[in-house]
DNA sequence: CGTCTATTTGAATGTACTCAAAAGCGGTGG
DNA sequence: CCACCGCTTTTGAGTACATTCAAATAGACG
């Protein structure tokens, strides 16, 4: 199993942890594998956890009332990933998250880390950075979305996840930009006439 | 000028202050009154404050490269309001901001912010709270927007900003949905076909 | 190699846009 | 208090972007 160094280097960019700090921490994780195509969480899930990918992929998606699918967010390796809704509100959240290919997390659990807040509350500041971070990448999102063909759509998505775009499935693609795998590929495979 | 009563409110839902701490915190607000369609931020700028709306109504757009606003959050009275990528990368931001109506807001600087973590720590703890509530809601638009057809996305709107789409101009709700403004009004007025 | 999934291609359709012009509405000044 | 001006909303015709459905092709994996 994969260490949980990725995510301790991650937290140290934020605050500065002792040994035993980072040990108490640490013992609050529990790590998990999910299989390439197996369910983390689905709709009607109440959200108890945090969760850091340490190596592999996932995606969080909703899935709308004619079945399609229309993901959210990617997860590689060092992002955390989760519906923040259900999680926030303590109520049934209406996403899916699942793995494109084995991954390895660690997740917090929603006591534990209350816990850790009132044990060492240097960690509300992390989360409040992270939590903040998280914000700002869905207000970019949002603005480059709303109304942009799909062409600088899949501009934005190259420039966000550069590693993905050359090894991911294209219909995964397709589903994050909000068009039908079918108009990606002619959009892709056209004379290259403008841009 | 209107008192920042709301925003004590609002806070005390999270945490406890102390009437000392109270009027460290009210120390350190500014006070600003915005005038219907008057700037208060934009594209370039660097933000270097939270914002608070007291009274009136704000509008956070970008303008895309052919000069139309697309409408990412409007700010009633008791909202935050701020380009939090800015703010969190201290870069210049793509975002507008400018009232609706006249419009009293708060501002906390960014250095204020920092000293008030220092000496009181709870603010982290409320800060993360915002932060993740408004992660929250920028979740579920982008879920609930995502390749959903314009009459679907009116109705997530009227659910959000119940109070604001009676007295709203319906050009800065079709913004805000992202269809032009003569889409909005066939899709109203059509023969109530289909809901 | 065969099966399953992903991608490509094509034709017909639909949703939303553009451009243009008319109608409605609200405020302001004479 | 009415007339006018500017801004918002409506309406219509033509167009473009993206979808649907269907079928062929290509890849991946056991």
């Amino acid at each position: 199993m994969q260490s949980p160094l990725l995510l301790l280097q991650s937290i140290s960019k934020y605050i500065q942890l002792t040994t035993e700090e980072e040990n108490f921490f640490l013992s609050l994780l529990q790590p998990k594998k999910i299989r390439k195509k197996q369910l983390l969480t689905q709709e009607g899930d109440i959200n108890q956890s945090a969760k850091f990918v340490l190596s592999g992929l996932l995606r969080m998606y909703s899935v709308d009332k004619n079945g399609f699918e229309h993901i959210i967010q990617f997860a590689p390796a060092g992002w955390w990933i989760g519906d923040l809704y259900s999680y926030h509100k303590q109520q049934p959240g209406n996403l899916f998250i699942d793995a494109i290919e084995d991954t390895e997390i660690v997740e917090i659990s929603r006591n534990s880390i209350d816990i850790l807040f009132e044990k060492i509350p240097k960690f509300e500041r992390f989360f409040r950075i992270l939590a903040e971070n998280a914000l700002a990448a869905y207000q970019q999102r949002l603005s480059s979305n709303l109304n942009l063909p799909a062409k600088d759509r899949y501009g934005y998505f190259v420039e966000l996840y550069p590693s993905l775009f050359l090894s991911l499935p294209q219909k995964y693609i397709a589903s994050y930009i909000g068009v039908t795998p079918e108009f990606l590929s002619k959009m892709l495979n056209q004379p290259a006439s403008k841009k």
